[in-house]
DNA sequence: GACAGGTCACGAAGGTCA
DNA sequence: TGACCTTCGTGACCTGTC
């Protein structure tokens, strides 16, 4: 780092920092706190430090981001990284955010973010089985089957059972009757390779299908 | 230029800009908007400076060409850029742009403009159709299909094609080759009113199963 | 109350076409 | 060339959990 940016820098870290620690011991009025990473206002501590809104949004989008996929856009990784003067070198930014101790353990994983979604709502037991034994009657097990989705659905919160109808009617729209009667209708013998490839084909073009499918559903991303 | 004096001059330009903001932001009549580079109306901000539609589109196609390419076609580098005189020396032009403060770096490069293009999931055309002709042989219709899925899998970026496998993969791990024997190995008249139910029921099976098999992926809420 | 994630209007990039 | 469009990142504000 060459001096006089290294003097710029320092002149406004420590100037942040002076005015941070001040103002914290002053009292606990977050109107005063300044975010360590740009100077703005900060609104709290954010995945471990004392920072702004708009740094708190940044690293929630790109903390996880790879460091070296990032070029700097300006003065070659020594941009200063303040509200007052600019924000847009992605790199730099996303830089001091780690230097100044932003913790990207505190970004919470997606299992983490369904478990606090789902929250209050009853989930289903992992030993619920829907499987029937080979030994029942076809017609059995089709009741089994449903006598379960009877107790699974009643089990549901309402917005599950709202999706999953949603789901039911788009598989509908999709896998419509003509598809089902399409591979019904044919007699397919597991011995023959050819007719295994056949079922390979068809899986193929269910997953197409699928894939369509999933694109319908507004839920998916 | 040293780099001393180059930093203390971008910090004063980045100053000015801040204060043009604040100006804009105070009062938000675009009327007063005025393009510093030809005094046409500003539509906001253009690679660092406020400008009209025209600067943007000329900055946004000639910014990276090199100034030293060209000559002054009319009063030896003196041309007065202004929208009610005239913008048409190429090399006036840009030489203004450049001296009003406009930003090579805030042009995007191929790698970024790619990077962003694949960061949201590109979409299937709506119009794209998956669907074969009911006149069509079985085999011809999977070879379309799979013909399709082959353009459609080569237009895809990495992350597609990575979700589009884990969708795949998980369908095959939850829609395995016995449940596709178990309803392949039967025959179904279509004119059958107790097979109906029974493909109905089938239809509810498969839901069921669906409903496992979106919960099993990642990307579904 | 503090601090996670989520939402959405807006600004500023690139792209298109008469 | 420039008006208009689409796309994506930003940041203020909101919601929900602990």
């Amino acid at each position: 780092m060459n001096s006089a940016s290294e003097h710029v820098s320092k002149w406004f870290t420590n100037n942040i920092e002076q005015k941070q620690i001040e103002t914290v011991k002053r009292g606990k009025k977050v109107i005063d706190r300044i975010c360590i990473i740009c100077g703005d206002k900060a609104i709290g501590f954010n995945y471990g430090i004392l920072s702004c809104a708009s740094c708190k949004a940044f690293f929630h989008r790109n903390g996880n981001e790879d460091l070296k996929a990032f070029k700097c856009l300006f003065n070659g990784d020594q941009c200063v990284i303040d509200y007052r003067i600019s924000r847009k070198c992605y790199r730099c930014r996303l830089k001091r955010c780690l230097n100044m101790g932003m913790k990207k353990e505190l970004l919470l994983s997606q299992e983490e973010i369904q478990r606090r979604k789902h929250v209050g709502i009853k989930r289903i037991p992992a030993n619920f089985n829907i499987k029937s034994t080979p030994s029942m009657l076809e017609e059995d097990k089709l009741l089994v089957n449903t006598k379960q989705e009877d107790i699974l659905l009643k089990s549901l919160a309402l917005e599950e059972t709202t999706l999953i109808e949603q789901i039911r009617s788009t598989f509908l729209s999709i896998f419509d009757n003509d598809q089902c009667t399409e591979f019904t209708d044919r007699v397919v013998s597991p011995d023959d390779a050819s007719e295994l490839i056949c079922c390979l084909q068809f899986n193929n073009h269910v997953a197409l299908r699928l894939i369509k499918f999933c694109r319908s559903i507004e839920y998916f991303e």
